[in-house]
DNA sequence: CGGTATCCTTTGAGATACTG
DNA sequence: CAGTATCTCAAAGGATACCG
């Protein structure tokens, strides 16, 4: 019987649980759908995080080298970012997990409803 | 500029963010693993999972059509879940993202430490 | 054994106001 | 414009006890 216990480094737990959150996903995927962007910008393009949340989720996706944050001494400020090659590269899985969703959609929310 | 607003039915927000909670991954990589299981013997493989939240966790798995609850009417009483197909459809996306992170792990974790 | 109900703590996340 | 700091509230989740 394989087990599930907490090792203390399961890269699931670790990693992807922090990529589990409201808005991180749809962060990389703005970044990706549209280059480098501003905060402003992004912030649009989420319409309905606050603009803490978004500090926070960007802050973490850039500790974990998602993203790319680049500050130009300007004023008033502007703050670019773009994603990171590794960021880039956890995208396919991501869109897997975004076309199985679709595909599986109706059926789902179909029986949340009889449910 | 692609946007990301809520539409009101997007398939990410709708169907994933369940997914994405602490321990649905968790429960369909062991029922994967392992086959049929009781409930108790999940229980064991996931090791700190609270009894209530297991049975949270299995019964928003079920109504989303991802595991099958089948109940024995024996005393004591025996309850044994099992993947659907289309649990398992999900599983290869999952495995997808396991690996992305077994191989980007130590990186993000020592990109940690430093901040 | 598996599940439910209750209570309680912790975390997530919005609103707002302020700063360089 | 981008970011920080508080405050507040709601939701997630754990502990415990009880039921069929």
């Amino acid at each position: 019987m394989k087990n599930f216990t907490p090792t203390g480094s399961c890269p699931v737990r670790d990693v992807l649980c922090r990529l589990g959150d409201k808005w991180s996903m749809l962060v990389l995927l703005t970044l990706n759908a549209n280059g480098v962007m501003r905060f402003s910008e992004i912030h649009r393009t989420l319409g309905d995080i606050s603009h803490r949340m978004l500090t926070v989720t960007l802050r973490m996706l850039e500790t974990d080298g998602m993203i790319r944050r680049e500050v130009y001494a300007e004023v008033p400020p502007r703050v670019e970012y773009r994603l990171t090659e590794r960021g880039g590269s956890l995208l396919p899985h991501i869109f897997g997990l975004v076309e199985w969703a679709e595909a599986n959609k109706e059926a789902i929310l179909d029986g949340r409803r009889r449910s």
